[in-house]
DNA sequence: CTAAAACCTGACGTTGACGTGAGAGGCAAG
DNA sequence: CTTGCCTCTCACGTCAACGTCAGGTTTTAG
């Protein structure tokens, strides 16, 4: 498929596929007319770049990562690179969970009757 | 205290406290000469910012949701707009429960023995 | 009083993951 | 062959939370 299609599949715009290719987290085999084509698991691909995008993880700690999961590469660096960066993610849920706690405490003391609410209005919906 | 010991209390930068009052996101009183001066409790308020940007909160955000916290602002908009953003970090955390679960599958195959190792080297540090 | 810190206000620089044209070429249909 | 859509490669624009440098003022230590 071509690139719209593939960006049409992944719900991706164009123009991130091609920076995903320029930091070499995807390839593309070329036409001769120079059109980029992808096979049909470059969906798949798309979206677990989209999936460790969302994580927080950089390009080049993604471009790092890839070959861990494509080839299966297993040696101690390449452990320890998976687990650094799982480590990091969980200290990212760590830090979110904490917020969620405060803004939770706050929330709660705002909707307990006890609190100094002026009690302007009753909008039971 | 001025500036440069809340920054040292906080471990803030001196630019960055001058950007949170730019926002709007935190006040000081000025001396006569101009310069900045803070109560105690400041160092809590820079921490609680300090944990809602952490939670990926914008500073237009957190301006909006600090009312809510400062004097217990009590509306069904801002319970909505707390709500709202407790809401947002509870969908972060699970991208990136996800992202941890992909990584974690990986490895997981990584160190099994069944996997495809070329078996090169074997250090057991 | 004086030198050294610490502080002040601009204002431009940085970083990452794209957005957004500009101008030109590829490709199936009629 | 031409219309029209898709694609190509530059290359500058964006946005947020600061970093950093410049040039000048205030406060503090001696």
């Amino acid at each position: 498929m071509r690139i719209g299609e593939l960006a049409a599949r992944t719900g991706v715009s164009v123009r991130a596929l091609r920076y995903y290719e320029e930091q070499q987290l995807l390839t593309s085999m070329r036409s001769s007319g120079g059109q980029r084509h992808y096979p049909d698991d470059a969906a798949d691909r798309v979206h677990l770049i989209q999936t460790l995008y969302a994580a927080g993880l950089s390009s080049r700690t993604i471009l790092d990562l890839l070959p861990c999961v494509d080839a299966k590469v297993n040696t101690p660096a390449s452990r320890a690179l998976l687990r650094a960066e799982r480590d990091r993610i969980d200290q990212r849920i760590s830090e979110l969970v904490a917020a969620r706690e405060r803004l939770d405490a706050v929330i709660t003391s705002s909707e307990s009757p006890a609190s100094g609410c002026t009690r302007v209005g009753l909008a039971s919906a």
